[in-house]
DNA sequence: TATGAATGAGGTTTCATTCAT
DNA sequence: TATGAATGAAACCTCATTCAT
């Protein structure tokens, strides 16, 4: 009944299964194979309403997934109960859970990494909105947590950026390129050990 | 007649001469812009020749190019001259230079992991080439380096494994995703104290 | 709620300012790249609006231009200070002026020739209006101005039709089609002799 | 049999068949309503094919039409037999042929004047090629009439473009948009008046 | 009556690949 | 073998028009 119509009006709704089908696209076909027929076919929408929504199709709906389903790349909560003693306890605990959430969700991790590499522009404003989050971090950090209160802002900051920048790189290629360990734990070992250098260098 | 002969060439010479055209190519227009028919327009090939050699087009032509271009990815002389003092100013070294290289032919490089990106298959060779690589710098560098004797050989090979992709991820990130310092200097400041650090510890 | 009422006008008032808009638009942007969604977004009425008021989209907003904007081809007044000492300079300033006013409407005259070319239905009622407006002037001129009070007035009015026929066609391959003379005012010059003959010649 | 093979080559007779076909469209459905992908079809020639040879489509085949089909716009005898005796004579001759050609392929040179109009680029190269016509015209006819010896080849050029655009201007006029005269007699007779003026003063 | 979200036919163009010569 | 003209599927995107609200 209600699909008999042939205008069906939920702005909302539509813009949110066009999302959906993307994902669901980048982890079937890659983004290479995507078309924005396909998604329009799917998401059972007209390509004119991709458009409206969406003006420079393939790559706006890209731009927009990465905001979208900008997960949550840390956790302010883990850094909060973040002290002197165990610190290498959290910082392996962030490495592990930002592992597991790359190879839960593989395909579309290797997706963005192929969409980044094939159009830079994509990646400006995920760049901006991913800085603005280090400094929200290191605000809340620092007043939340008496260890990082002698620590200037501007270099808590850039610490994070290294430390962040040297995770994904590794985990990068270590997923999507070759083992660089042969087992997951002993690259979050290495990690580790990696990371608490950057952190107590800086 | 025989004069009115066009200047034809053998087999292997188209075969590299394709090789060079599409290895410039990358670097002047990129990846995704190369067709196969401007690859023969500029290698003065017929397109038919091209599907002859490379039967599955493009791709063929980026495998091959894999193997064929296959830069020097370590010199072993600057291992050779490695010794206990002066270990820093080696790696210091081996890091600019790659660095620099990978600058130098950004869209190869960019196309390249592009290429493993949407087909790992096509990496495959390459990787086993590159641990051979390894295999023999080790070999090399404990023959000649009384330095490295008394490490056993796998430790060896794991190391430089470690250090490549370390130095490798760290330098893709910072050229193809987001500068991971402001300026090439401080990466390379940076991945001396990580390389030497891994060095070190193993 | 009577406040936020948005300024509503009635249906005169629409469509006045659609036909306001699409002038306008031919001007800026030309007929081509008119579209019905820009018009009813510039005139701030909805699509729906404008498509109860212009069946026909485009061209029933074109045609209606063409008689809403009907632009005072000829200016009685001129034809009324006409007599024989000051016909050359009269005639010259007719030109003058019916010259300037397609540079300055330049997209709007061109659109109206397109229009017509591709749909001469279009054209049947503005020819009408033409045909009626001679009519006019003629009489007016015969009563207000002894000059042409010995002219028959259907061969007045057949003049008339001949000399802005002349003037008309020549302006219009000047200005859309290819320039006939090096400047404006030589052609001024030779539509002034061309028509100044029509004219002593009937 | 030959109906049967896929790919057949022979590059003149598509490009003219193209041709054949543009013309005849535009005889029967004007410019605006032609497209790529209809020439395709009717020409049985693959719509890759239309490319290769008009990479811009539809503008380069008007384009090339324009000057394929360059009609005889002045048959260069006409004005070789002319004299100072025969000149009126020839003169209405010229006008008669013009109007007959104009009438015999009104759908043709009405579509060429849409095109002209939406496209004004297309008409540049047709410029100059007309007017590469006069100057040769205009060079013959001081050779091998001695009628036109003493008039400066620079001011005969001229006099023959301003009679050309007059000409064309008149019948584009009476044909495309209203007739001025109610026979084509009384045109031609209106015609030969002015242009011989033309002839004369200049 | 007014709105404007939604539609989708229809146009342009590219390029990997085939195949007649 | 080599050639390159020819193919056509498939991508992109626009915009007149419809219709649910």
């Amino acid at each position: 009944m209600e699909k008999s119509k042939k205008f069906s009006r939920n702005k909302q709704e539509k813009i949110n299964s066009i999302y959906t089908t993307f994902y669901e696209l980048l982890n079937q076909i890659g983004f290479d194979k995507i078309t924005t027929n396909l998604i329009a076919e799917i998401t059972n929408v007209s390509i004119g309403t991709i458009y409206r929504y969406f003006p420079d199709g393939k790559s706006s709906i890209m731009k927009g997934t990465l905001e979208h389903t900008s997960d949550r790349i840390f956790d302010i909560e883990d850094f909060n109960s973040m002290n002197e003693s165990n610190l290498p306890e959290v910082v392996g605990h962030i490495i592990r859970k930002h592992l597991r959430v790359h190879r839960e969700n593989y395909q579309y991790h290797l997706a963005v990494n192929q969409a980044i590499l094939s159009n830079k522009e994509l990646f400006k404003d995920y760049g901006d909105t991913i800085n603005q989050l280090f400094e929200n971090i290191a605000k809340e950090i620092r007043e939340s947590n008496n260890f990082f209160q002698n620590v200037p802002i501007k270099s808590l900051i850039f610490t994070l950026s290294v430390v962040f920048n040297t995770l994904e790189a590794l985990i990068h290629r270590h997923l999507f390129i070759t083992p660089i360990f042969p087992t997951d734990e002993e690259l979050v070992h290495f990690l580790k050990k990696m990371l608490l250098m950057i952190i107590i260098m800086s």
